[in-house]
RNA sequence: GGGCGAUUAGCUCAAUUGGCUAGAGCACUUGCCUUACAAGCAAGGGGUCAUAGGUUCGAGUCCUAUAUCGCCCA
């Protein structure tokens, strides 16, 4: 006997066990098979420097449901796991690391500090890896690659040299976003932006003909007036129309300065008249260009301000705002200040206020990669789900600038292109050019910058499959299936792969994106390291198991909905998985049979409680599969939860107990194990891809239990694992619509009197009787299933008829066409009854003005679907009929 | 400023695309240590579906406003 299971789940017993082995027998593993359908996903890389958060628990789990769900059903399902570089964190991380010791990185020298960095990888960069196995995600790790290995680093150069070639990266001095404490350019998509209470200082810039008299500018950045070349007005704005084309004197520095027109200028803003400032704001960049203005640099790459500041030379740019305002103050050139909202923009990062910079970089010219990933949308060859975010991302491309792609740190794919020292030409290539094109010089040099992480990150769906080589995984796996990810990195990581899978595989990188929602705290906020409201994913594993983790996140979430989370929501999945546990324990406890008899394995030795089941379980596989296919996991997983808990446990269980404790005969107690034990082999497969560490041991046990006894489940059992067997699939010969429909009266039947036992008080375990009537013109056959009532509703004679009269002294039900009663001598109070039956008697003439005020409606007869109407119509019938039952009853307490 | 999402039981969320008396889990009430499970069993109570209009035979669901909260973009 299976003693061996103990009376509560300990998934700590398990986990780490079945992880090991799965992963010993290659079962994650996958290979490109001709006589299987592909079914791939690529994981959102994390983070080298990363620890596993719920967020990535979230798409770790979905993505694990749909691998193990295809690969049961017989995909060569490969979910390609790895991790990202990511250039500006690891290289900060490092360099933190490097303080402690009091070193720079700028001690070491480029080649040095790369060393520093792979060590720190090699020794810290899995844990993430380590964190998502204690999940269950079944990577096939084999496979597991890193945005700098080799394979990944010549995919990038092969991008970078071929894009090149097409003309769609350049090189140029443009604005673009700078972090002054990274030192490095973001491309636009790096830069969050955040309300901030800033001030807006007017200020008064005098005539250079007449200094007695002065416009008077807004600014939000006074600072950066050190830089003004200009000042622009609207042209239509009469205020100041005579006055373009004059010239201020620019406060402090003395700058002469035109007055130009522009109709970028929005005349209500502030004064309507604005300086210009083309080295330090995108907008005066772009208007510089236009009136060819000479943009003026006032800071260095660090923030502080430069010689071109004069006197604030070498203050940090916010101490030169507080010392410059100071000075406009004290030189009367300030007309006033108002507080005033606006949006600042900060390094994601490192969260420094951005910087509007010009600088040489290189970027990939967007529109052409962008059109083509719109059209792929639009054609429907990659779909959103949920859909919405489908305009999110079009919107995105449509709007796109060009990337900046260079990144003026260490750590990263250094860009491929060499400048000669002599003639200056630039050289992109795959390898090292020995000598310059152009003069013939062997003084080259390669340029210093690396590529945006996110470079190498559009390129993972086909770099870790061997590209550029032809390799058979690209070929066999490529396009992939199914990208799950979050609606943060739509623009950096989709739109971005779409893009380049397009450029360099001439085809979609996925068909389908599932955007999943955004985990938060109880009180709805985004968890942060910095709130302290953080859920640690690997505590919850501890305290509850992954599975209930797993269930209890998967339950959560519904269609792209964010999730508020709390600690006590993972007892939910606890008690799932304890549940689960017990059953089996009680499932494996009575399979053994002593008779070792063999029994047909059709439905003709079928009692109705088996046939039932069994057909339960066939709308439970249709719809729970149905479900996955549109990637409502929640709907699925409680559709298992909801079958497994309140169909098998609460009522096949209890009702086979009698054939299995007292069996009429040993072949009735054999089918019983039978149907027993292939119920819950199907229940165990559905719930795998959920839970699929206690699934797997369970089944494990099962299997040995099912062999030793012979019990002929009908489904094989040969698979090495659970993970490894087949999806259940629907079996047309065990759907019993009729035994479904009779189960459910004898179901209410069986409550009633529960109902009435409960209500007046009776202890459960004293036995009573029971009449049931049905209508003499009733559907219901009750009387095959008295034995049945009698059990689960715990009575000791039962009669059963049609238009049988309210025994004396009883209590009753009214169930539709069925009534029961409970004759209760000396136990009944017929107040207490009368209660009820005038409470229930309410209940019916309410429902029944709701039904007839439909009926009574002309147009509701006449338009409604005529399916509609019956149900309608019958409904009255029924209501009226219950209501006439009812009556007799109270007639019948006086 | 533009876009998107949310608003349903005390709490967290569903509701098969407009059609049975709006469902779960948790919490609550009552009774049970019943030989798988007290992390459990049985029976219950609890809803003006944010508000106001509209379309429709019929609206939680569709349309138009409004309010509150959240996210994204500028």
């Amino acid at each position: 006997m299976q003693t061996k299971l103990s009376p509560q789940y300990n998934p700590k017993e398990i986990e780490d066990k079945w992880y090991r082995r799965w992963e010993e027998k290659g079962c994650f593993h996958s290979v490109p098979d001709a006589g299987k359908k592909p079914y791939t996903i690529v994981i959102p890389p994390p983070n080298v420097t990363g620890v596993l958060h719920m967020g990535h628990a979230l798409n770790n789990i979905i993505q694990d449901v749909l691998i193990r769900w295809r690969r049961m059903q017989g995909y060569s399902a490969l979910w390609m796991p790895g991790t990202d570089h990511a250039g500006i964190a690891t290289q900060n991380v490092v360099e933190r690391e490097l303080a402690t010791r009091h070193v720079k990185r700028e001690h070491l020298g480029r080649d040095r500090f790369i060393e520093e960095v792979w060590k720190w990888k090699n020794q810290f960069g899995s844990t993430i890896i380590k964190q998502l196995k204690k999940l269950g995600s079944s990577c096939d790790w084999q496979r597991e690659r890193f945005t700098m290995d080799e394979g990944l680093s010549s995919a990038v150069k092969e991008t970078f040299v071929r894009l090149f070639e097409k003309g769609l990266i350049y090189k140029g001095k443009y604005m673009i976003n700078w972090c002054p404490r990274c030192c490095t350019a973001l491309a636009d998509d790096e830069v969050e932006h955040e309300e901030h209470e800033g001030h807006l200082w007017h200020i008064k810039y005098p005539f250079r003909d007449a200094p007695h008299l002065y416009l008077i500018v807004a600014t939000t950045r006074p600072e950066t007036m050190l830089g003004d070349v200009a000042v622009a007005v609207n042209p239509g704005d009469d205020r100041y129309k005579e006055m373009i084309g004059e010239f201020l004197t620019l406060p402090l520095t003395g700058r002469e300065m035109p007055i130009i027109a522009d109709d970028f200028v929005d005349p209500s803003f502030g004064t309507g008249a604005v300086k210009v400032t083309p080295a330090h704001d995108p907008n005066d960049f772009e208007m510089g260009k236009r009136h060819g203005l000479t943009p003026v640099v006032v800071m260095r790459e660090n923030g502080a301000m430069n010689e071109n500041a004069g006197d604030f030379e070498g203050l940090d740019r916010f101490e030169c705002r507080n010392a410059l305002v100071e000075e406009l103050k004290l030189k009367k050139y300030i007309e006033m200040i108002n507080p005033h909202k606006h949006s600042v923009g900060h390094c994601y990062r490192c969260h420094t206020v951005i910087e509007p910079y010009i600088s040489d970089q290189w970027f990939v010219k967007m529109r052409p990669l962008a059109n083509a990933a719109i059209e792929a949308t639009q054609k429907k060859r990659v779909t959103f789900f949920p859909e919405r975010w489908e305009k999110v991302y079009l919107s995105w491309l449509e709007n796109v600038r060009d990337w900046c792609i260079s990144r003026q740190i260490w750590w990263g794919h250094r860009i491929p292109a060499w400048y000669c020292q002599e003639c200056n030409e630039i050289m992109v290539s795959r390898s090292a050019p020995q000598r310059c094109t152009k003069c013939g010089s062997l003084k080259l040099k390669q340029d210093e910058d690396v590529l945006d992480t996110w470079f190498s990150s559009a390129l993972w769906p086909f770099s870790t499959m061997g590209w550029p080589e032809e390799t058979p995984e690209l070929k066999y796996y490529y396009p992939t299936s199914t990208l799950v990810t979050d609606r943060g990195i739509i623009y950096f990581w989709v739109a971005r792969m779409v893009m380049m899978g397009l450029a360099m595989m001439e085809n979609i990188p996925f068909s389908h994106v599932y955007i999943h929602g955004t985990i938060l705290d109880e009180l709805g906020r985004k968890m942060s390291k910095s709130l302290g409201n953080g859920i640690d994913p690997l505590l919850m594993i501890e305290r509850y198991g992954a599975d209930a983790v797993r269930f209890s996140i998967i339950i959560l979430t519904t269609e792209g909905q964010d999730v508020k989370l709390s600690e006590s929501k993972f007892e939910m999945g606890r008690n799932f998985t304890n549940k689960l546990w017990n059953a089996a324990r009680f499932i494996m406890m009575n399979l053994e049979d002593e008779h070792k008899i063999h029994v047909a394995s059709g439905p003709e030795n079928y009692q109705f409680e088996d046939k039932w089941i069994l057909s339960c379980l066939n709308a439970t596989i249709d719809s729970c599969t149905a479900s996955l296919e549109q990637f409502k996991f929640n709907d699925a997983a409680m559709k298992i939860y909801d079958f497994f808990w309140h169909s098998f446990c609460d009522w096949y269980l209890e009702i086979v107990k009698a054939r299995l404790y007292e069996p009429v005969s040993p072949v009735d107690k054999k089918v019983a194990q039978t149907v027993l034990a292939r119920v819950f082999n199907r229940i165990l497969h559905l719930l795998h891809p959920f839970v699929p560490f206690i699934t797997e041991e369970l089944w494990q046990n099962l299997k040995d239990v099912v062999s030793e006894n012979s019990i002929h489940i009908q489904d094989e059992m040969y698979a090495e694992s659970l993970m490894l067997d087949s999806w259940p699939k629907v079996d047309k010969r065990y759907e019993f619509q009729s035994v479904e429909d009779a189960m459910a009266v004898v179901q209410d039947v069986i409550r009633a009197v529960r109902n009435i036992r409960s209500k007046m008080n009776i202890k459960d375990k004293q036995k009573l009787n029971g009449v049931i009537s049905v209508s003499a013109d009733g559907k219901h056959d009750l009387n095959p299933h008295a034995n049945l009532i009698k059990r689960m509703a715990n009575l000791e004679c039962l009669e059963i008829g049609r238009d049988l009269p309210r025994p004396p002294n009883s209590a009753s039900e009214v169930i539709g066409e069925v009534q029961a009663f409970v004759p209760l001598e000396g136990i009944i109070n017929p107040d207490a009854e009368k209660d009820r039956q005038l409470k229930h008697l309410q209940q019916l003439e309410e429902h029944l003005q709701i039904v007839r005020k439909k009926l009574e409606n002309k147009n509701f007869v006449a338009r409604a679907p005529a399916q509609v109407v019956t149900m309608e119509q019958n409904r009255e019938k029924e209501l009226l009929e219950q209501i006439q039952k009812v009556k007799i009853i109270l007639n019948g307490l006086g």
